[in-house]
DNA sequence: GTGGTCTAGACCACC
DNA sequence: GTGGTCTAGACCACG
C-alpha cells in the first residue's frame, strides 16, 4: 500500500492515512472484502507508530468503511464504497457552500466565479 | 463591534474574531484609520480571555491589516481594504480549487458542478 | 455437527464453538460417551482454522466436559450433562444478578422489571 | 472525582472510565455543563496515563456524553442523562432477553426464574 | 492552564 | 501471524 505521509502538514497523520485510504476505496484499489495491510505491517511500512495507525483504523471503523476481526485483519466493508462516494459529494457541495456564501457575502459576480472555475478547470 | 463566537465550532476563537475584523473591513464598517475597540474593552465584551483577543489583533498587525501604538490602540492600516479583498479572492479560489481536484479525482462531471453551484446559488 | 459461527459477534469463535457443544450436551444431542468430530473434520467442516478448535477442545477438556485419548480422538465424559446444567444455571443466574444490580443502582422499579421480562417471555 | 480502577478486571481501563462517568451522569453527580477534572490531573489522580484518559473522554463525546473545547476542557452536555438513561434501560433489557432465550432453550420453568429473580432482589 | 497528536516500546488475547 | 490495550514521556496549539 502506498501512502504518503507529510510531517509538516496541519492535518493529523491518522487524518491522511484515512483519507488515503478512503481516496483508495473511492479509485477501486481497495474493494469490499479485500484485506488492508495490517496496522504493524503498515506502521512499519511508513514507519509512523502502530498507535497511529491504528487510531487511523479505528474512525474507518466507526464510520463504517472497514470493519477489523481480532487475531486476522481489517476488511473492506461492503458499503464502504457508497459511504466514500457519498462523503466526497458531500465535502466538494460544501466547498461550494463556501464560495457562494463568500461572493455574495462580498458582491462578487456570479459570472466572475464561473470564469474563475473554468480557468481552474482548464488549468490543471 | 458586533462579534459573535461560536463555541462548538472547530475554527479557533482568535481565528473566527480575525475573520469577523477583516469581513468588517471589506464591508468598509471599519475603515482607514479607525481604531479598534481596545482589547479589554472587547474580551470583556464578548466575554474572551484577553490573551485570545491578543493572538487575534497581533496576527492582524503582522499581516498588515493593522497598527498598533503602544499605550493608545489599534487602528485599521491604509492598505487594509485592498488586503482584505485580495485575501477573500484568493479564499475564494482556493475553494474552487478543492472542487476542481475533487471532481477531477473523482471523475465527476464538469456540468453536474456547475448545476450544483446554480442550485445552491440561487437556493440561498 | 452443526454449528454456526458469527464473525461479527465480539464473542471469540472458540468461545462459540465451546457454548455450541455444551448446548448439544444439555439438548442430550451429544450424549456420554460419544465421540466429538475430530479437530481437523471440525476444522474443515466450519472452515476454522485447527487451533481454534484445539482451544475450544482443550477447554471443554479442562472444565471436565470431554476427554481426550491420544491417537483416538475426544469423547463426552459422564458429568458432562450434570456440568452443563450448572454452568447453564449459573450463567441465568450471572444475567439476573446483573439485572438486579443495575435495577437498583439506578432505581428501577422491581415490577417494571417483572412486567418486561413477562413482555420478553411472551413476546418471543 | 473518584473512580475506582482494576487492573485485573478483563474490562479494559478506558471502558471502566467511561461507566464510572456515565454512572455518575446518571446518578446526577456529574450535571449538565459541568466541566470534567482535565484528562491530565486525571490521569495523575488515578496513576493511568494520559492517553488512555483521553481515549474513555474521545467516546464519550463520540456517543453525545460530553463535549469537549481545545484549551478549555470537557463538559457534560445536554443530553447527556438522557443518553445514559436510555442505554442503561437497553442493558438491562439485553440481559433480560438473555435469562428469556436460556431458560426457553433449556425449558427452564418461568416461575423457577421468578424465584431466583426475588431471591436475588431481597438478598442484597 | 487546557486539549491534540505522536512515539517506541510493552504485554495480552485470538486465529 | 493478527488486533487490543497501555505506558510515560514528548511537542504543539489554544485560551
Amino acid at each position: 500500500m502506498k501512502i504518503l505521509i507529510s510531517n509538516s502538514s496541519n492535518v493529523p497523520i491518522y487524518e491522511q492515512i484515512k483519507r488515503e485510504i478512503i481516496s483508495q476505496i473511492l479509485s477501486d484499489d481497495l474493494k469490499y472484502g479485500e484485506a488492508l495491510p495490517s496496522i504493524r505491517s503498515l506502521a512499519k511500512d511508513i514507519k509512523i507508530s502502530v498507535m497511529t495507525i491504528k487510531k487511523a483504523y479505528d474512525e474507518l471503523e466507526a464510520e463504517g468503511y472497514i470493519f477489523t476481526q481480532q487475531g486476522k485483519g481489517s476488511y473492506v466493508s461492503s458499503k464502504s464504497f457508497e459511504l466514500a462516494k457519498e462523503t466526497n459529494q458531500r465535502e466538494i457541495e460544501s466547498y461550494l457552500i463556501k464560495v457562494v456564501e463568500l461572493s455574495k457575502k462580498y458582491n462578487i459576480d456570479k459570472n466572475e466565479i464561473l470564469e474563475l472555475f473554468e480557468f481552474l478547470y482548464r488549468g490543471e
